[in-house]
DNA sequence: AGTAGCATTGCAAGCGTATGCATAAATCCG
DNA sequence: CGGATTTATGCATACGCTTGCAATGCTACT
């Protein structure tokens, strides 16, 4: 079978009886074209089954109309909500999103590289943990980055993320009203910024009340599983916290059936534990756990935005955007 | 700041003293180069900090590279895994991945005509309804279409989905063989091929022995919530289940909920309940459901390869592979 | 009617790369 | 060493579109 060719702007011109430039016109908003050319030309199109091929228009408009998704973060609990918001977003502005997955520091290279093969006009990125090399690859590459949820000292780029001082300070104010005393941190990734800031907050809140202190930090833990084992291991020591603030919900609820299933402990009254996402699960009422409802949807369509009028308006200015996150009291804490 | 303009390669040319031709054959792998000039000239690019431009490449070349996905399923359990799980086979096998969200059967439709805009070589769908255009789409794009876990009747396109038609007799056999009688199949959207393989084949299998049969059968219930509120109306019939085959983990979840806090039901003694997909909190010790376990990566691999190779050989025709799904006997089943 | 002013159209030159064809250089073999 | 063959390079064109510029057609006003 032969392979039927797309056809092009000239045959569109040719059935018409117009120039392709005009062809070309009647495709561009806004453009100089009369009525009644337009509709003949539309109509030619639709006979050929003709689009334009952007493709070509990125070529000799010097923008590709793609903006990549550099996406790192898999394992976060909403990836799929928040890839989905993304690719909504960026088409809804007219632009489509081209995803790369990125794990490894050297993949996040060679993906940047990628991204500047195929033109994209802007980058969003999503991962958790910096990269030394993204910083030059911003300043290299010459088109706007928005990170999302993650910051990078000293970048090129502009930053959206939930204020995350203000999260740690809401927790701790909580915890204070509450007296619980001896604070277990519990994290997965030690280099997400996002958390660094939370828990330093969180500390400098609590530190201003005489007795009550944050007496341990685990970094590295990941999951429902990790959670149930971390628990068994802090129950071991002499000091045992009264609170453990968790800053993944799977591990929070991990932690929790370690506490009801295992070591028989008593949530809220010798345990608060408090996560961080508002997972669904926290939601049900058989966990009910109390977590930071992470405004996820505001995250990602005020990265899109800015990320948009960046490129819209050539600018390379970095901005840097913080959301409010909230803190959401379920049976894991004391009620007053 | 004036924008610097991104080099080209008969930028590179000049500076290492050759042909643009030269540049472009150094970076197409088996071109007619000799080393020493193709050394030259990697030098020179790198100096410039040059790539090819793929836009342009794929202009003349008249391939994009592009491979679009069409994502419907959001809501699936393992969305983000096998999201990344096709981004990252497409990106290994040279392709970069245009993801494109759909809900509505009008931005399939658009989601179609933005791919063949950006001529995309091939495209993956990934959608449980099939959707009626889908299949005049197909045809008239002359592009190669994979169908990922969905069937659609008469479609020009390669379909790689689970053996439902084994999953429904394992499950009945199960069934049978534990003494089960009356069965309740619970199912979210009601269009899934994949949801009525498995049930017709069930129903196959279970009326070959007499006394045992599916009672009922409700559809569009879904999630957890969902499945709370099913098994209490269930529960409040006349003739109620001793089996509930339920096809989502997660509304399997809502329906053990139900019964072990809620209602008081015996699971396995009184009611068995048995899944699909083997989400993570189905092992969950709380839980230990039964459920059906999807090869998803397998799924996703499959169909990457199935499609490049179509891509590659340029070949339109459809091919149709079934994996295999294993049933996964937990605790929500009696043990024989 | 004549002309200034504007809306519309066509012409042609790009955008950056690939590649067929012709030519030049290198290699081989007797 | 010379001619035949292979390999390397350059030239020029094509890919499908946009857009500045010039030419044309039209409207309105004096």
């Amino acid at each position: 079978m032969t392979v039927k060719r797309r056809s092009n702007s000239q045959d569109v011109a040719d059935l018409a009886s117009v120039s392709q430039a005009s062809v070309s016109r009647a495709f561009t908003p806004g453009a100089s074209i009369s009525a009644k050319t337009k509709a003949k030309i539309l109509n030619a199109a639709a006979k050929l089954d003709y689009q334009p091929n952007i493709i070509a228009r990125s070529l000799s408009k010097n923008q590709s109309g793609l903006v990549g998704i550099l996406f790192a973060n898999w394992d976060h609990p909403k990836a799929a909500e928040i890839l989905k918001g993304l690719c909504e977003a960026i088409t809804e502005k007219g632009f489509k999103p081209v995803v790369q997955s990125a794990n490894t520091l050297e993949s996040v290279d060679r993906a940047f590289t990628d991204f500047l093969s195929y033109q994209v006009d802007g980058v969003i990125v999503f991962s958790t943990s910096p990269s030394a090399n993204m910083s030059a690859l911003c300043i290299r590459s010459n088109i706007p980055i928005v990170l999302l949820n993650h910051t990078a000292p000293g970048i090129n780029a502009s930053i959206i993320s939930i204020d995350s001082t203000k999260v740690g300070r809401d927790i701790g104010n909580a915890l204070l009203e509450r007296a619980y005393k001896r604070i277990a941190i519990v994290s997965s990734d030690p280099n997400s910024q996002v958390v660094s800031g939370i828990s330093d907050s969180l500390a400098e809140t609590v530190n201003q009340t005489q007795g009550t202190r944050i007496i341990s930090e685990r970094t590295g833990i990941h999951g429902y599983e990790a959670g149930l084992q971390t628990i068994v291991e802090l129950w071991r020591e002499d000091v045992k916290p009264d609170v453990i603030v968790c800053t993944s919900d799977y591990t929070a609820l991990g932690i929790l059936s370690g506490c009801r299933h295992t070591l028989n402990i008593n949530v809220p009254q010798d345990l608060c534990i408090i996560g961080l996402g508002d997972i669904p699960a926290a939601g049900w009422t058989d966990h009910d756990l109390s977590t930071v409802k992470i405004p996820h949807n505001e995250l990602v369509r005020t990265s899109v935005t800015t990320l948009i009028s960046k490129i819209e308006t050539q600018s390379m200015d970095p901005e840097s955007i913080k959301l409010d996150a909230k803190l959401i009291l379920r049976g894991t804490i004391k009620s007053l």
